[in-house]
DNA sequence: GCAGGTTCTCTAGCGTTGCTAGGATCGCCA
DNA sequence: TGGCGATCCTAGCAACGCTAGAGAACCTGC
């Protein structure tokens, strides 16, 4: 019994060392690193064994993508409870979701605009992805009108993440950002 | 010289060729159907054509893209005429918008999701879409408070794509689409 | 302690991708 | 009509994701 489980324990671990990797290697030299091989020899194993932990590299970048809902969630909520007032609350929440993306451009396109096999808003959620979605939901909740807080909190964080990926593909000028950002929680925090 | 001038025109007749073969492609079997080999196919002439005509395929997709814009300005155009009081207006152009993206969805995706090399906002930016975005300033102008109609213009379009590359990803429930829409228009439409 | 069998991992290779070098072929011009 | 450019295609390169099948390592039972 105990050999099965320092196996499954090693394995496990081999699988988190697959993930780490694949995120380093995605945040450290983009997106074109991410290959399979380059992958194999980071973990110091040779490719095949990626597919017995994955269905395929598709599947990897979807565990790198939930691990970093963990991490936004975090940094999130920190915003949040440092704020005091609602409308300043709101602002330190955008502002940190706004901070990850500019920090992990990479990583944050694998969360939010990358193909990924995640099922968002259903009942099989990851924990992380919903409580990264509730701190929004929890900023926005003093600003609901006539309005659901759902549909109030889709449309903010779409926003948010308009501004973000525009201007990350060179579609926005750089610069106003920060009056961009005014701009919306002028609009949606009243 | 006439010979040249014939030369000339037959080349430019192939590039476009090229380009709608390449978003026929891409409309109506998807990303992975456009390769250098179908395309070569579908215009009937081997692989190293077409790079005498672009640098490479996402110069290709930047064409493709580019001739998506003027389709898009002329429908944000037609919308914005059509109606009437400044509201109903705003509240066309997006629906014109959205409903363009949700007809050409992989169009929609190369033209502004893909990392495309095309010069936006700067001042050798192609009219189509110069046309497009001012369509849609035209539209907010009557909204414009304290602030500058350029941000107010760039913050609305980037919450309007939001919207649609969310849902369009299965981030974002597929329903109560309207619902986001009016809300957003409520936001910024007063 | 040792054979048997299971589990694991690596080598090698398949089919496909974007892209390019080099030779062959075509068509214009004198 | 012969020579010369321009044009185009065949063939191939390196890299990709992924997989079959051989081989090594390991645990188990005698």
């Amino acid at each position: 019994m105990s050999i099965q489980a320092r196996r499954k324990r090693e394995r496990a671990e081999r699988e988190r060392l697959i993930v780490t990797a694949a995120r380093d290697l995605l945040e450290s030299e983009g997106w074109d690193a991410v290959t399979t091989r380059r992958l194999a020899d980071r973990i110091e194993y040779s490719q095949p064994v990626l597919y017995s932990h994955f269905k395929g590299k598709s599947a990897i970048m979807a565990a790198v993508a939930t691990a970093g809902f963990a991490d936004l969630a975090t940094e999130l909520r920190a915003a949040r409870i440092a704020a005091g007032e609602p409308r300043q609350a709101l602002a330190a929440v955008a502002a940190a979701y706004a901070g990850f993306a500019e920090r992990h451009p990479t990583l944050y396109e694998a969360m939010f605009t990358q193909p990924v096999d995640l099922p968002f808003g259903r009942p099989d959620t990851p924990p992380a992805l919903r409580q990264a979605y509730e701190e929004l939901r929890e900023g926005l909740r003093p600003f609901t009108r006539e309005d659901n807080v759902e549909t109030l909190t889709e449309t903010f964080w779409s926003a948010l993440h308009g501004l973000l990926v525009l201007r990350r593909s060179g579609r926005l000028p750089h610069d106003d950002h920060e009056r961009r950002l005014a701009l919306l929680l002028d609009r949606f925090a009243t």
